[in-house]
DNA sequence: TAACTTCTGTTAGAAGTTCTAACACAAGTT
DNA sequence: AACTTGTGTTAGAACTTCTAACAGAAGTTA
């Protein structure tokens, strides 16, 4: 039988030690977070964190893993409390939350799309997690999307949304989807890794001007078919 | 006076232990290059190598550097081989280019557009190129951008395309440039960090529906002036 | 040719890092 | 009270970056 003080403590233990290592992850990147340093600024020595994680990649999972949960936690926060208004302004509210999520963290939102970590691959729980953040854009998006999608990526798009038990949504659904996803964080990707710092465009608006551009729908979901050249 | 073949020598070790770097940079990551493991593999002792860089940050420095030449190249490349041809093949062919580029070497796209390096600032030449791979984008799109664009936005195109010599561009299609190159980036930068892996969807598809989206223009340049919701 | 300077390598070592092994002791269980 | 488990310690191996001091080769100059 499990102690229950015992697995509290050890469970504050855990939380501080990662509490730390994102104040590193900030501060100095993620070659910088160091077990040794985290113990230190504890108050123990290196070798008595080994006793909660396994290593310095356990460790870092484990701040992926917690991120994505956030995330997607913060996505379905949006969309919950925009309920009742027109799609327009759910997405822009859920593109607002998206946005603010990645830009007061960005070394959080670079843990999870930036450069991935060497040995790193994601839990299970960590796919499902990141497909709450998606359904959760999936279901404020205007229905742009219904026509004809180019066969192979009709075939993928539907096995996929087979796989995570929304078979229901037509393929051109799941392609706006993914294709807003994928522009808004094009944007934020360069935002939080401070490119745009030297050209003085303030990301802000383009990645509202993006935002808009799937709200209006004019997104090339109609030309997303055409994928060779014409004639 | 400067020796000759000792500068040629030079060059050469230097060359080679950044050939080296950057396999050590494919297989383990950027912090798998170690300085002490080129010296090895190049058959000399670690501090030797202190001769030929200031430091593994300065060796670091170096590899973004040329990678974001060589981008350069291969877009201004690209934009020469298209010559004649009409706007929306020219783009598809960019397009390509770019892709190509991308994901043949993943580690060094990310060394460019992903995580940044801890203490990397930019030095003014490697701006310059990144100025290059625009300007070539700029060269090739149709040009869709000719309405009136956010007086803010308007300005910061201005002035950004006044501080690289292109002053006579107009902002829209300067902004129809940055956002080519965010969605573009979008998809490539998801797919070079494996994420489109669990999902079974073919990238290379995402990324033609968006150029295709570019070629139409119906990527909302129109709707990018609109920043706020409707009334 | 001899002397001097510069370049390129060496070894030694400081100060870090991750992580394992062996040991000490407290806390909880039987 | 005896036993097991959890949590900490120190010691140490095998790495890392990087500096200091020294050795010798290469090139320059008198």
């Amino acid at each position: 039988m499990v102690n229950a003080r015992r697995e509290r403590y050890r469970e504050e233990t855990r939380d501080e030690a990662k509490r730390i290592a994102l104040a590193q992850l900030a501060e100095h990147g993620p070659e910088g977070v160091s077990v040794n340093a985290i113990a230190k600024r504890m108050g123990v020595t290196g070798p008595a964190l080994y006793r909660y994680f396994k290593g310095r990649d356990d460790l870092l999972t484990e701040l992926v893993r917690d991120a994505w949960h956030d995330l997607a936690d913060a996505a379905e926060a949006s969309v919950a409390a925009s309920e009742g208004l027109e799609s327009a302004d759910r997405t822009r509210a859920l593109g607002e939350a998206f946005r603010t999520w990645a830009i007061t963290q960005p070394h959080r939102y670079l843990l999870l799309l930036g450069t991935p970590l060497p040995g790193y691959h994601a839990p299970t729980d960590t796919i499902a997690a990141a497909h709450r953040t998606m359904s959760a854009l999936l279901r404020v998006l205007p229905p742009n999307g219904d026509g004809p999608v180019e066969s192979t990526l009709d075939g993928q798009l539907r096995a996929w949304a087979r796989s995570r038990g929304e078979g229901d949504l037509p393929p051109a659904v799941l392609l706006t989807g993914v294709r807003a996803f994928t522009r808004l964080h094009g944007v934020l990707s360069l935002e939080v890794s401070g490119q745009f710092g030297p050209m003085g465009i303030d990301p802000a608006l383009l990645y509202r001007a993006e935002v808009e551009s799937l709200i209006l729908g004019d997104s090339g979901t109609r030309g997303s078919t055409r994928l060779s050249g014409p004639g």
